[in-house]
Order: structure tokens, then C-alpha cells, then sequence
DNA sequence: TGGTATAGTACCTATTAGGAAACCATTGAT
DNA sequence: ATCAATGGTTTCCTAATAGGTACTATACCA
């Protein structure tokens, strides 16, 4: 775990006060991430439901972004052994504990554009 | 305004579950922005403060990220005419309220990185 | 026999980030 | 008069990352 290693480097060190905000955006800094989580809150979804949820992403970005969020243990990878193949991604519960911080993000958002549409209409 | 003209498109289309978490992470998506906004909570800082606080980032990447941030109304910048120059940043209201998702952020992210040096630990 | 469906890979190009150094206007020291 | 220092910005070049298109494996179905 690259993760585990760079904290065990950083015990010897000063933590800053940046580090928590540093660490949380090595897990879900990017364009991609977030909206994966937001997408997987309350369900489970195959790799084709994810791909039409988010029809901007490319199939190689989909995959680099689902891998990387199993390595840190954000998200469950299901493989059914079948044809044609199968595969089911959920939130761990690392991953469920991020999703209040998606649902400020998203509020923030919805506020955000309604100014905006305000600040269009004058 | 570039996202003002997004929006306008958008008005005429389905707004999407993800177009506000989508439109946060256009304004602090990225590897800087949210740092940037967490060291100018409650002060006003200049450019070489800033600097100095984040030591990774590159001065053009500094410059770059302000400048963005300016663009869309989360932080203010204020030159003052004098030599050898000196510029101050601060967060606008619209930056000041993001900073209770900066929060989350660093608590979520405080937790994290106990839990992973407990793990180390093990 | 050929087509479809699913979850990827492989390969190549385009975009973005990063690093080193130059720039600019002005002050103060030599 | 010349020259270094200052602080924010810019330029140029290279490295890293994202994106696009095509391809694969395998079983089932027509």
C-alpha cells in the first residue's frame, strides 16, 4: 500500500495541517472519482450501467478510476464468472463514508447554479 | 462567463443528478484549488505566503490556480501599487462558503489517515 | 456461420502539469 | 551610473496524464 508507506514516512515528520485535505484528494481528487461515488450511493452498478451514467467517460478513464478506487478501498469489485462477463461495483464502506461529504458538494453545486441562471436572466 | 453560457445551454436540457457535483468540480476540481482555499480560510495571504505555504507547488501553477479562482468569483486579489509589488488574496463570500466542505474534507481525511497508521501499526 | 453482448486492453495522440529561467519596474547600495 | 534585490508573472520545454479508436475473449443465439 503506497498509501500506508507514505504515512509511515510522515509519522517522523511534522503533519501539516494540509496533509488530511492532501490525503482525501489522493483518494478522490480528479474529475472522474466523485462522480463515480455519487453514482454507486445505494447501489450497486455493473461496469455498462456506470459507463451509460456517465457517457463523457472513456472506457479505459471508467476502468483506471474504478481500479484505483478498489486499491485504496473505496469501492468492492464483483466478478461473476460468467459469459458475457459480469462485474458489480458497490461503495465500501470507506467509500459510504464519503458520501455526505458528495451530498454538501452537491448542495454547494445546486446553490451555485441557480445564482448563476439568477445572474443569466438579469 | 463560460459557465454562464453553459448553464444557458443546459436550461434547455435535463438537468442530471450529477450536473451540480460536475459544476462544483469545475471550480475546485484539481490538485491545488481546495488547498489554496483552505490556507486562505479566515486570512488574507500574499503570493509568496501562499508559496511558501504550499512548497510543491510550482510559482506557474500558483499563478495559474489564483488567476482561475478569480475568474470565478471564489477568491479576490487585491495589487498593491508599490515596489517591490505586493498582491494579497483572499477568499470572496462565494469562496468563503466552501469552506465547511474544506472541513469534512480534513476531518474525513484526519480519520483516514488514523486508520491507516493504526493498519501500519498492526 | 456469423452476429451480439460485456468488460475490458493496447496503442497512439492531445491536453495539462511541472521545472528552470527570464522579465519587469523600481528601490537602494556601490 | 551601474548593479543586485524584490515579488509576481511569463515563457519555453519536457514529463505526466487524459482521451479516442480499435481490438480481444467467450458463450449464446439466429
Amino acid at each position: 500500500m503506497e498509501t500506508i508507506k507514505k504515512w509511515r514516512k510522515a509519522q517522523h515528520m511534522n503533519i501539516k495541517k494540509t496533509d488530511p485535505v492532501e490525503a482525501t484528494l489522493e483518494l478522490i481528487g480528479g474529475k472522474w472519482k466523485p462522480l463515480i461515488i455519487w453514482h454507486l450511493t445505494d447501489k450497486t452498478m455493473r461496469f455498462s450501467e456506470l459507463k451509460k451514467s456517465l457517457p463523457k467517460i472513456t472506457q479505459k478513464m471508467l476502468t483506471q478510476q474504478l481500479r484505483e478506487m478498489e486499491y485504496h478501498g473505496l469501492i468492492h469489485r464483483k466478478v461473476y464468472a460468467q459469459v458475457p462477463p459480469k462485474v458489480e461495483y458497490s461503495l465500501t464502506e470507506l467509500g459510504e463514508s464519503l458520501v455526505p461529504f458528495l451530498e454538501i458538494m452537491c448542495q454547494w453545486g445546486t446553490k451555485y447554479l441557480k445564482n448563476v441562471k439568477n445572474k443569466a436572466e438579469d
